[in-house]
DNA sequence: CAGCATCTTTACGTTTACGTAAACTTCCCC
DNA sequence: GGGGAAGTTTACGTAAACGTAAAGATGCTG
């Protein structure tokens, strides 16, 4: 029998640098499933992943209810072919939103690449004048 | 003399898929900053593509006040070398938040990947049990 | 056993990013 | 010249994602 780890609601605060008051609004809105030992509760080594996917998706700007769908891509998914098909059309559809994203990161990028070489240049040009 | 091609506030909301209500909003957030003929605004083609940013923005999730900032880094800058380190940093920051993305991004797809493949493998078992 | 840390629930408050509606001008068209 | 269509301002409403505060239970600790 292999005891999974658990982790309180503090030390999963303190090791992502967010609020307990965060966390149970996560629990809320029906992202996170802690167990509970009395009152308080225990998370297992899956409620932290899925806590991991929902900051990553906050960093790319998914709403909690995208990041919702996304961890239910994880679970085992219904067993006849039209949820699978369901699943793959979820899937193949946030293959598409990170496509777009990637272009947006690159032409981001781009310019910064341009705005750091104009701020480069308009200082190479203090540097002349006051010689 | 190079007359400029200007937009209709109508024109620019089509074009964008967006409610003229948002691009007032925008305007008032400190983000566009159109001419006016009598009431009237009138959009020239930068107004645009700071518009286009904030969109992209939107994109990566961005907050309003962000992509604010974005927009600054276009703008000649500052004239002395102070306000030109700030702009530096604030370029390199802006690349750090798209780094992190770029890793978020990918470990997402990756995620799509494996979550596809396993939809792939359900799938098939059902082909094979309906024989 | 007093005290401090950590947990709990409940509930009202706040910021961001618009939506929606009302009431009014301006311009063009038949 | 009476409608539309598109523009304007003003203002209240709303969903999402928490913040903040109050009041209490629980557990260790000197």
């Amino acid at each position: 029998m292999t005891t999974q780890k658990t982790y309180s609601i503090g030390e999963l605060a303190r090791e992502f640098q967010i609020t307990t008051r965060t966390i149970r609004f996560y629990e809320d809105q029906g992202l996170l499933h802690p167990q509970r030992r009395g009152q308080t509760r225990i998370y297992l080594p899956s409620d932290r992943v899925a806590l991991k996917l929902i900051l990553r998706g906050k960093r790319l700007g998914l709403s909690l209810a995208e990041s919702r769908e996304l961890i239910q891509l994880y679970i085992p998914a219904g067993d006849n072919r039209h949820q699978l098909q369901a699943l793959l059309d979820k899937i193949a559809e946030k293959r598409a939103m990170l496509e777009q994203q990637l272009k947006d990161i690159q032409a981001m990028q781009q310019e910064m690449d341009e705005a750091e070489q104009r701020a480069r240049e308009a200082m190479m040009q203090l540097e002349n004048n006051n010689v």
